[in-house]
DNA sequence: AAACGACAGATGTCTGACATCTGACAAAGC
DNA sequence: GCTTTGTCAGATGTCAGACATCTGTCGTTT
């Protein structure tokens, strides 16, 4: 059952406690002895733990000194500050915060594949809305979400802007089992082909700015399924 | 000289060797006996070195069959993605790629702050562009550059996104050379001053299209100032 | 009062050992 | 012949103890 190795559960339980206010940031954590003894376990899993919270600028360490927590705003874990802010009843705040941060993406990866996209990038997004088309009459929501996802893809991929890519892959992972949800109503479904077929014509145009349209409209009426459905459960 | 600790310096020098392409995304890296010889180092140097590396997820290690290469669209740190999108002369590419990436998120986040802001961070703002008018005058390029920057985290805090400033806080660190550069010029001081005027206002109105324009008119302006100082050195 | 030195406590590194997982190959059983 | 099983090499996971080195502090010395 437990399959993580010990670090990762050290980590974890190390990361659950700055979380929770007891080690706040600026402050020091207990010491490694202190830890190893604490989790029974070996000083070398401890600092194990402790080096993969400090590669995502969680912890400072400094020889002779101790370890120290860093401000939430240097954390460069998407994850990590995911848990932080979804404590207490932050949970819905910080989902409609990351739609925010998804559509800034999007949107702007959109712009930018208008000008950049190939035509088979083209041909493979039009497979994706057929895709979509499909799987919605089969009511065979799998399919709908992977082809959705599909779309999102390429248009990254078009872009041309690795950067872009990197930072909206955490927020793929984070934001898949929600959209799953939402794609089971028909309705939503049938939104969301619609906004896809705007999008593909706007990028077939090869005009950012109608691109860009296109797609923030889609995403806000994401935001606002998110709404609806956060409400009402 | 060297103030890494060798822990630091054989993550370094390996995440090179993944760069440079000796190791490419999907094969495996030497093992830890393997390289703590060739470091000269103890094997748990060389598994802290790698833990780091995994934690930011360049490598996967996987127990009894190795550790591995992922691909580069699954690495969570943006300074190492960076690091490799620069190899060779794609270095201006790379840069260029940065300043569209910083467009998608301040002209974003401008747009929310126009909706949130508080009267204390509209007056916080505008002393920043006095600050800026200022050390213009008094050709103090290092205020003009703090007081630039100060503007522009007054703004991604009153968009009060977290998400948004933990993704941006690597780009600033990244962009903060370049900035000093291109600041030494006057006229692009002068432009930069009326730019952030024109920001201003539009968030004093509480605008969030009109502070999303005057944001995207100052991006696009930085990217041709960087375009053009590229170009000629 | 200032400079020095000893000291406790923290992280950094090394050595060697054993445990456990994986994949492959060979031997045993049907 | 084909499957099953045992064994083995090689990889990572964990442990124990030791020593090195840095930092801040607190007496002691000058």
């Amino acid at each position: 059952m437990a399959r993580k190795s010990l670090v990762g559960v050290v980590a974890d339980e190390l990361l659950d406690r700055i979380i929770s206010g007891e080690f706040p940031p600026g402050s020091s954590v207990p010491g490694e002895l202190e830890l190893s003894a604490r989790h029974d376990v070996s000083r070398m899993t401890v600092r194990e733990a402790m080096k993969t919270l400090e590669a995502q600028r969680i912890l400072s360490v400094e020889r002779g000194r101790g370890t120290f927590v860093n401000p939430l705003n240097r954390w460069s874990s998407l994850e990590a500050v995911l848990r932080a802010a979804s404590e207490g009843q932050n949970g819905p705040a910080a989902a409609v915060q990351l739609i925010e941060l998804r559509r800034m993406l999007e949107t702007g990866a959109c712009e930018l594949a208008a000008q950049r996209i190939t035509d088979a990038e083209l041909e493979g997004l039009r497979d994706c809305v057929a895709d979509m088309r499909k799987a919605h009459q089969g009511n065979d929501v799998a399919s709908f979400v992977a082809a959705d996802l599909a779309f999102h893809d390429q248009i990254l991929q078009a872009s041309e802007n690795v950067f872009v890519a990197v930072l909206f892959e955490p927020l793929h992972r984070v934001l898949e089992q929600g959209r799953t949800e939402t794609s089971k109503v028909p309705d939503i479904q049938e939104h969301a082909i619609g906004h896809h077929q705007n999008i593909y014509e706007a990028l077939a145009a090869r005009d950012p700015q109608q691109a860009r349209n296109a797609m923030d409209a889609h995403m806000l009426q994401t935001l606002s399924d998110l709404r609806s459905y956060v409400l009402e459960t």
